[in-house]
DNA sequence: CATATTATGTTACGATATAACATGTCAAGA
DNA sequence: TCTTGACATGTTATATCGTAACATAATATG
């Protein structure tokens, strides 16, 4: 259902200073853990093998995964294989700000600076389905202000743009 | 499902300088589906009676509507009552810019403002599930130039915001 | 009026998500 | 240490959302 993506280089990975550039991935995912530990362990809420596991499957696939995929892996290690045992991760995970849900592919994505307060956009390619997280200070100021003025007040953002990433920009103009 | 509103002032007509105000509704309905045919008669494509019937629910509704829901009304005067029949007119009125899906809300609402160039925010209310459009020039220029950082090439943007509008948040200070 | 195109109707199914309840685990206080 | 309450997981069942594929009908165009 989701064209994941296929090659070697890392190139969702999305800190925004390297998002779809290759770069050691093996870090995000090591550092990722210990992060969520760190945050979990400061918060009182508990990161238990299978929200740690979720977590670690998102982290190494630095793409977006739909809850059934993340299921299918989880039921092949062990862990219950229904429905409810991915979503009830995921949404540990997100309200924790360690994983972010994509609506537009009905995924979710691993946050690869979880403990920072932000309200991240996400760059999704068409061509590839990689997905970056951009900083989005600036938007997120213009937005509030605009729905400030008609007396809205905003407590949450998604922003989801869709378009063509650096990597596949080449490729469509060969169509 | 979706707790749509039920009071009689109109809170979620969603121009800009309306939204979450009372006004004359009859006349969003009307000059909705007038701009609607001019529209399409300009662009060669045809609003056939489903397609019709559907922006004009949506635009009486000035709520966001499920497919399903949208396909109920439509059952009950005629049209096919299977979800294809729905979903194919929402589709078409989608790209032909005369309703938005919110995807936060699996729903569809009609557009106040076709034809003009935009890509609108959603403010939705946790509270009444209003939803108002807001304009969005500032923000989306300074995402577009997030992603141009990155050598991302924006082509459609979803903004969504969840918060209380300004009917609702008295309420809130009540709990 | 023939024919291509586009739209609609219908069947069948796939994908996504959650309610409800049973069972298990763990930590803190009696 | 035991128990008890809170939280987490497992499981069943089902709700909700969305689409592929094909048959039929309406409309435009040569």
């Amino acid at each position: 259902m989701h064209a994941h993506i296929k090659s070697e280089t890392c190139l969702g990975c999305a800190t925004p200073d390297l998002a779809f550039a290759p770069h050691d991935h093996g870090r995000c995912e090591g550092e990722g853990i210990e992060r969520a530990e760190v945050l979990t362990g400061k918060r009182g809420v508990r990161l238990t093998p299978v929200r740690r596991r979720v977590l670690q499957i998102l982290l190494k696939e630095h793409k977006a995964l739909g809850a059934y995929d993340v299921l299918n892996r989880l039921a092949g290690e062990g862990f219950g294989n229904q429905p409810p045992v991915a979503y009830r991760a995921l949404e540990f995970l997100e309200e924790q700000g360690l994983v972010h849900r994509i609506r537009r592919l009905n995924a979710y994505v691993a946050c690869l600076h979880p403990g920072e307060v932000h309200a991240p956009a996400f760059l999704i390619c068409r061509s590839c389905n990689a997905v970056a997280e951009a900083a989005t200070d600036s938007t997120i100021a213009a937005l509030s202000s605009a729905a400030g003025h008609l007396g809205f007040h905003i407590e949450r953002a998604t922003i989801e743009a869709v378009g063509l990433c650096p990597v596949c920009q080449p490729n469509e103009a060969l169509l």
